[in-house]
Parts: structure tokens; C-alpha cells; sequence
DNA sequence: GCGTTAGCCTAACAAGCGTTAGGGGCGCAC
DNA sequence: GTGCGCCCCTAACGCTTGTTAGGCTAACGC
């Protein structure tokens, strides 16, 4: 037709692949649904792919792949001189806005990750690491600046974090508690901050290093 | 263990089948292995469920009733007086500690959910939920005595305490943070407080780093 | 013109699935 | 003893799975 023709396919059937296995798990994103859904026959999909979980494998790193993208894009288009807490709620907003545009593949890359086999989930494993890293920093600099109690242990915050945000996969739906809403809420929790009324004139003024 | 020899062949079923569930998936826990975990053959099964859903079901309300009932004994088990804080912990507590003590379950209703059929996911939703209202009485209690700002979304504060609790599954190891240490953490960040046993009441300025 | 390639098709394969049928052995009630 | 019910077995059913083989059509370079 009009659009490119090289490799429309191809992400026509991630595409498919990651809202069958987002909303029904491995066993029912089967070739032949998978297929269908792109308005081809089964066999067709192996002059595109060598095997079924050679699709998955792309839909799980996918889904990984761009959440951490818009987390980092978000933080580099922050000034350089931004606070730990503007750069938290910033990666907050990104990682949820990124979860609900991307909606398939994030929540496959979720969801769908515990129904995958061992053998497909393992090499997924390195991308979630880093970006894992990635949230380390942010938690690092949101105590090095004392807006998070110091003895606190680092890895409950960013685990807290990181399973707030996945979690939100489960219950999110468009209509309810807006995506800016539930970024401040988690970033207010986190940070400790007053009620916005009285955090904007500052009650007792913070040490900024740098 | 001292069970009864009457269900005992049950049991040990839903046991074999919890631990398949929430470690493979809905697709790999097939009849004839849960059977070989138990040491019987596949058509044996059937004398005791009539259905692999059937089995899957019972696992998955199991999952999330044992941790439910155990979040209720602890709450039970506090003075009638106790803060909104203490109880705060103690459902924390409760719920990673009955997360690992039944870990097969609690997995198998969290990561498994993703991957079990929608008709074998709906009668599911009902426990669910009536684990979600225990949780927003929990909120709602910090709030009334001042624990949390008030103008944080009650929504948004439970859907990450869950969120979090839930995906404890994913990354809890014995070996590295205790429970007490994930729900000391959990509470504190939540609670924008010290530990109770050194801060009861007293409104004790936030301890600045640097 | 010709040859090659990409993209899709039909048809079929072996393997595995949930489930059912029917039978054997054992222990308890009578 | 006889009968009954429980528990498990072997064998097979119909179906779906991922995958492969081989052939058709249209588009391109030469």
C-alpha cells in the first residue's frame, strides 16, 4: 500500500504479539492468533521471524527498551542544574506516560513476563538491569540532597518505586486518577513534601547543593 | 505434615500446582505435571478436581486469602488503641511475611494472574477486592490522624503500598533485606516518620544529611 | 525477454494438550 | 466371605500447538 512496505510487517506482528501476550499471557499469543490479527496466515510469520519466541523475546525488550527511553529523555531535557525532586517527578511522569502510550508492549513486558518461558525471560534480564541502574541514580540523589531520610535503605525506595509503577499497569485506566495525578502522589509520598499549599512558600527553606 | 489422610492427595495437588503456576505459568502447568509432582499419573487427578481451571482457581483464591487472613490476624492481634502507624506495620509485615511463608501461592496469584484465562480470572476479582477495602481502611486511618497529607489521593497512596507489597514477590530473597527491614522501610517512607519505637509522639525535626 | 527475490499461501507433520473410558486392587461395612 | 467405594492405572479421544515443505504471484534488475 502507501506506507513503507520494508518491515511494516515486521512491527505489525510485534504490535499483535504484544497485545496477545499483554492481555492474555504466552500460552494464548499463539502464532496462528498472532497472525490473524495482522490479517496473514501462520506460516507467513516465519519470512519475518525464525520463531514464535523470537517475537516475544522482542515484544519483552521492547517494552522495556521504552520506558527507559522516555525516563531518559525526559531527565536530559531537564536543566542541568535540576533539583532531585523535579528530576524524580519528572521520571515518574515519564515511565507512566511511556507505560500508558506504549500500552501493549510495557504491559507484555509486565504482566506477561511471569508467564514466559525461563529461556525467553532470561536474556530479558540485562535490559531490565539497567534500567534498574537508572533508578539507583535518581534514588541516590533524591537523599544526597535530604529530601529522603539517608537511613533509609536505598533499595526499599527504588523497589517501592519501581513496583508502584509497574504495579500501575494492573489498574491504570484512562478516565480515573489522571497521570500527572498519580506522579505527584508518588513523588509527594516519596519526598516527604508538605501539602502544596504550604509547600509553595517553602516553610523552612531547603539546602540545595550545587 | 500432620494432615489428614482424606485430603491429603488434594492438597499436596494444589501445592504442585501452586509452585508450577507462579514459577512457569498458566501454560506450562500442565495436568500431567502437576501430577508427576504429586507421583501419580494425570487421569489420577480428576478423582480429586474436575478440571485443570478448577485447580487453578482454588490456587489463585488461595494465594490471596492467605495473605489477607493473615494481614487480619495481625491487626487483630494489636491493642485496640493502636496508632494508625503501628498498624500501619503490622500489615506491612504481615503481608511480606505471609507472602514468603506461602510463597508458592502468593507468587502464583500475582505473576501467574497475568497468564491464567480471562474465565479463570473473573471469580478471582471478587478476593481481590475485598482485600483492596481492607487496605483503604488502612489509608484512610493515616490520614484521619495526620500520618499522611491529607491532600495526597487515598487512591494513590494504597495503589503504590499494594504495588509495591506485590512486587516484593518479584525481587524478595532470603538472605538480603529482612521483612522487618522492608517493612520498616516501606512504613517509614510512607509515614515520613522514625521508627515508633524511638519517636512515638514526638514531633522530632526530619535529620538533615551533609 | 529472463532470473531472482519477497511475500504469502495450502497442507501437513510430530508433539503435546485437557479430558474421558474403563478396569484393577485395596480396605472397610456387613 | 460379598459388595462397595476409593484411588489409581493404561489407553485413547479430539484438538491445538510450533514448525516445515513446497508452490504460486507480483515486482524488480538486467
Amino acid at each position: 500500500m502507501s506506507a513503507p512496505a520494508a518491515g511494516r510487517a515486521r512491527s505489525e506482528i510485534l504490535d499483535a504479539a504484544a497485545v496477545l501476550l499483554g492481555r492474555d499471557g504466552y500460552q494464548a499469543a499463539t502464532v496462528r492468533a498472532i497472525a490473524a490479527r495482522v490479517g496473514i496466515k501462520a506460516a507467513s510469520i516465519y519470512h519475518h521471524f525464525p520463531s514464535k519466541d523470537a517475537i516475544v523475546q522482542a515484544v519483552l525488550d521492547r517494552g522495556v527498551a521504552v520506558v527507559h527511553e522516555a525516563v531518559v529523555a525526559a531527565l536530559a531535557a531537564l536543566p542541568a542544574d535540576a533539583s532531585a525532586e523535579l528530576r524524580l517527578r519528572a521520571a515518574l511522569r515519564a515511565h507512566l506516560g511511556a507505560s500508558l502510550e506504549h500500552g501493549a508492549y510495557t504491559y507484555a513486558a509486565v504482566r506477561g513476563f511471569g508467564s514466559v518461558p525461563a529461556a525467553v525471560r532470561a536474556p530479558n534480564r540485562g535490559v531490565r538491569r539497567a534500567y534498574e541502574d537508572l533508578w539507583r541514580g535518581i534514588v541516590a540523589e533524591l537523599q544526597a540532597e535530604g529530601l529522603v531520610d539517608p537511613a533509609i535503605s536505598p533499595d526499599g525506595i527504588r523497589l517501592l518505586l519501581l513496583g508502584a509503577l509497574n504495579w500501575a499497569n494492573e489498574w491504570y485506566r484512562p478516565g480515573g486518577l489522571s497521570l500527572d495525578a498519580v506522579a505527584d502522589s508518588f513523588a509527594r509520598i516519596v519526598t516527604q513534601r508538605q501539602p502544596a499549599a504550604t509547600a509553595t512558600s517553602a516553610p523552612s527553606p531547603r539546602i540545595r547543593p550545587l
